[in-house]
DNA sequence: CATATTTAGTTCGAATTCGTAATATTCGGA
DNA sequence: TCCGAATATTACGAATTCGAACTAAATATG
């Protein structure tokens, strides 16, 4: 039953938690400022909102690990030159050195899965959990 | 690359957590609140260690959790009898009430997710998980 | 043009989770 | 029997996340 896939899917995110919180040497973020800095390192400059939908964080959740991001001098705030009320999020030099160690981090992991997985699976599995998204989306989790 | 899949797998945990705070009528529990009881539903009378090993909680969070679930007469700790170290956790009636509506709200999302997915493809999902967490709990997210 | 609605983001207090250390009890092996 | 490992709790401050109210700018509506 999918019930099962449920609580695995929450099951695995912890581990993959713990699994960049005993990356040698500490990369020195948690799960949330690791998953920012590797996005924004892939996307370019971003809006906050288009981080925003990529991660379903609470808008005040964002907030806070924004703050904690740009205090340890890793991004900047920037107008957005289209549309005052947005502000745009680009990694600064030192964010960018950042991003690349968590993203060896996830690439050392993903390394490790693609030993036991053909690259078919995975992306089996990026399908369907697309597919859940959009379900749990529709059917009611929409923020 | 499975960087994405590993962001991808933070999205669609954090929309399920949206999807379960949308129910209605209000389910009452949180994302944690409501696995647990999912489990001890489905595994019947654990041990907290399993529950542990479930979900990868810090052993300090979920004993919070399970105090709340405590005092809202959700469940109950029983000595577990054949090892007096360990605690065991059975649902109450009440619990177990709870349970099936979290249940089935689980469930519903099962349902859209298998109306756009074949068992296949949920069974591949799945195999691919246990894999993310075997990978990760190996490389170093030992608790 | 004036007003209402929507969208983007922040603020702040409360709830939750975490990290760590200390304690107690029991199991299992030498 | 004795010692190390395992199971779980407690305590408690710190860090994180959340919910609701709020500001400001863009957009829609009449």
């Amino acid at each position: 039953m999918s019930l099962d896939l449920i609580l695995q899917l929450h099951r695995a995110t912890h581990r993959v938690g713990l699994f960049l919180a005993a990356w040698e040497p500490p990369l020195g973020v948690n799960q949330a400022e690791a998953h920012i800095l590797a996005f924004l390192a892939q996307a370019g400059p971003s809006p906050i909102g288009a981080v925003h939908r990529a991660f379903a964080h609470k808008r005040s959740t964002l907030t806070g690990v924004l703050d904690r991001l740009e205090a340890k001098g890793w991004l900047a705030r920037e107008a957005h030159p289209e549309d005052r009320r947005s502000t745009m999020l680009r990694l600064t030099p030192k964010g960018v050195k950042q991003a690349t160690r968590v993203k060896e981090a996830l690439a050392a992991l993903g390394q490790a899965l693609a030993e036991e997985l053909s690259p078919h699976a995975l992306a089996a599995t990026s399908r369907c959990l697309e597919a859940l998204e959009h379900a749990a989306e529709r059917a009611g989790g929409g923020d």
